[in-house]
DNA sequence: TTAGGGTTAG
């Protein structure tokens, strides 16, 4: 027999690595194994073994394959098995097996530290964070203390959770195990206390850390730019370069990032030479992605698309998030025929299918531009079920459309999915409103009281001299109130006299004219740009952060105070950013 | 044999 020959002499290792890729190699396999346990004296046999169910448990891809595998070490007694145990596990948490990884994880014997990790960064991976956490406590319980390769993912499991008294207790067993100056652990403390918003204490761990490392110092980095803090995150990346540090990929992913959000890619571009793009040490698949989405948030779509045709000409896969940013570019253009085209290629694309953020995004463009019913169709053919988020594109251009009836009917479907989600119920209030339905109104209102339910209150924010200015509508707090107010006032006489009337339509209360005329003027976005042109010098755009949507009299309003003091004004709300100049802005009134 | 950082729509 040809395979016992290879057995007991040693296959040739392109052999060994062969003998796994098809049916007939698994056939082969399983007769060497046959002849393992045929051999009444097999001791040369497990090296030659141990090699090929390391080599086939690593590029299995199913569970019935790993069973297999599973099945024939049982059989085979022989003393490595440990550690093809141990491989096999890893194997069945990569395929996120859990149940079975769990039951062999138990009866295995003795189980070391390294296992225990080996679990615990399954659960984590899989993000099953709170068995994470399960596993955890066990291996305390169970005489295993943790170590420094057991901390970088409970502290990550307690930063998901949001467990902030959890991740204190595991800072303090850090402290006692005498793990606190692991480099890798500080990484991970550091981006948790980021993240739960203590800066104190994040702050801390950085400048007591002495070798910072690259990866340490784009942890902090990447967090500011998560939190929004764009401002920190480049001052933080000029203090880095100033170290003598060398940017990486992942640096630069987030500066570049950074710069979409302040809202001037051009400008962003010119802050360091490390970052032009063109020049970019490392340009993969994430920078690629970063600069088309940059694009698109600042509404140059065709720029957004030229580059995306550049990457491909370069010979590199978009990814979903490339193809993300790829759809919002053309939904925040209304390119509709476009948009079509990139999400045929996402479904013919060979590792790529469409995830439930690229529907939602299908299904804004198709809505907003007017196709409410071919989005309606488009989500009833969807072949994964849609989410609240999905749902709610369409509610959104239901709103846009006031069309009432689909609204109620998409309303329905979106508040099964997320009762509690402030942002729709109101949006559902506003249909009725812009209806003037304000029994339904106020029924919504009720509802909303009922569950407890909270609407988001909204703001803007500009910023001066590193420090932040937030406004809400009508306040009069700020030391500037008074001048903020006269300077509104004559903005709004000069814009009249240029042809813009208050669109009261978008007041959704029910008042008198003359009312919600009083109550546009004193939004918050208003207030912001009157303190912007007071405070900033004329060299300077006007940079206003709204948390919430623009609301479209803002818009129009911003359109006209553009043209009259000759500035431009950026508008960064939630959706997108919008640049006015001399009158017009650069979403072309599509948003 | 194990560990840390990245891009994301509405």
């Amino acid at each position: 027999m040809p395979f016992v020959l290879f057995a007991r002499h040693q296959a040739p290792l392109s052999l060994r690595v062969l003998c796994i890729t098809s049916q007939a190699q698994w056939r082969f396999l399983a007769s060497l194994c046959t002849c393992v346990l045929s051999d009444a004296d097999p001791p040369q046999l497990p090296s030659l073994d141990k090699e090929h169910f390391v080599s086939v448990l690593r590029r299995s891809g199913s569970l019935r394959q790993l069973k297999k595998i599973h099945g024939l070490l049982l059989t085979t007694g022989y003393s490595r098995k440990d550690s093809l145990l141990t491989e096999l596990l890893e194997a069945l948490l990569r395929l996120k097996e859990m149940p079975y990884a769990r039951q062999l994880f138990d009866e295995m014997r003795k189980p070391r530290t390294y296992l225990w990790n080996i679990l615990v960064r399954g659960y984590v991976r899989s993000e099953i964070y709170v068995e994470a956490l399960g596993v955890y406590g066990l291996m305390h319980r169970t005489g295993f203390p943790p170590d420094n390769f057991t901390f970088p993912f409970v502290i990550k499991t307690c930063t998901q959770l949001s467990a902030v008294w959890g991740g204190l207790q595991v800072h303090t067993l850090i402290v006692k195990l005498g793990v606190e100056f692991d480099t890798i652990v500080r990484t991970e403390l550091m981006i948790m206390y980021a993240k739960f918003g203590n800066s104190i204490s994040a702050d801390y761990l950085f400048d007591t850390t002495g070798d910072k490392d690259l990866i340490f110092w784009n942890a902090l980095i990447a967090v500011y730019q998560q939190n929004g803090r764009a401002d920190k995150a480049l001052d933080l990346f000029r203090r880095m370069e100033d170290e003598g540090l060398v940017p990486d990929s992942v640096t630069l992913a987030c500066v570049l990032s950074c710069c979409a959000y302040l809202g001037s890619l051009e400008m962003g571009m010119q802050i360091d030479r490390q970052i032009v793009f063109v020049e970019m040490p490392v340009r993969n698949v994430v920078s690629w992605s970063t600069m088309i989405g940059g694009y698109a948030v600042n509404g140059e779509s065709n720029k957004a698309l030229a580059l995306f045709s550049e990457m491909h000409k370069e010979g590199l896969q978009p990814n979903h998030v490339t193809f993300l940013s790829v759809l919002s570019a053309c939904s925040h253009a209304g390119l509709v025929n476009e948009g079509r085209y990139y999400f045929n290629l996402i479904l013919k694309a060979d590792k790529l299918r469409p995830r439930l953020e690229h529907y939602a995004c299908m299904v804004d463009l198709l809505a907003r531009s007017g196709h409410l019913e071919e989005a309606y169709n488009f989500i009833t053919r969807m072949p994964i079920d849609p989410d609240a988020g999905v749902w709610g594109a369409l509610l959104g251009a239901c709103t846009v459309y006031q069309n009432i009836e689909l609204g109620q009917q998409v309303a329905d479907k979106v508040l099964s999915l997320a009762p509690d989600a402030s942002s729709y119920h109101v949006l559902i209030s506003n249909i009725y409103a812009s209806a003037g339905r304000w029994e339904d109104v106020e029924r919504v209102r009720k509802q909303m009281e009922e569950k407890y339910v909270k609407k988001v209150a909204s703001y803007s924010s500009v910023e001066l001299n590193g420090k932040i200015h937030v406004f809400h509508r009508a306040e009069m707090s700020h030391s500037q109130s008074g001048r903020i107010y006269k300077l509104l006032e004559e903005l709004m006489r000069c814009a009249r006299s240029k042809g813009y009337t208050p669109k009261t339509s978008v007041v959704l209360h029910d008042m008198e004219e003359e009312e919600k005329e009083s109550v546009l003027g004193t939004h918050s976005e208003k207030l912001a740009i009157a303190f912007g042109l007071i405070n900033l010098p004329p060299e300077l755009p006007i940079r206003v952060i709204k948390n919430l949507r623009i609301c479209s009299d803002c818009h129009t309003f911003s359109k006209f105070v553009s043209g009259i003091v000759g500035r431009e004004i950026v508008i960064r709300d939630k959706i997108r950013f919008h640049h006015f100049q001399n009158g017009d802005c650069s979403c072309k009134d599509f948003w």
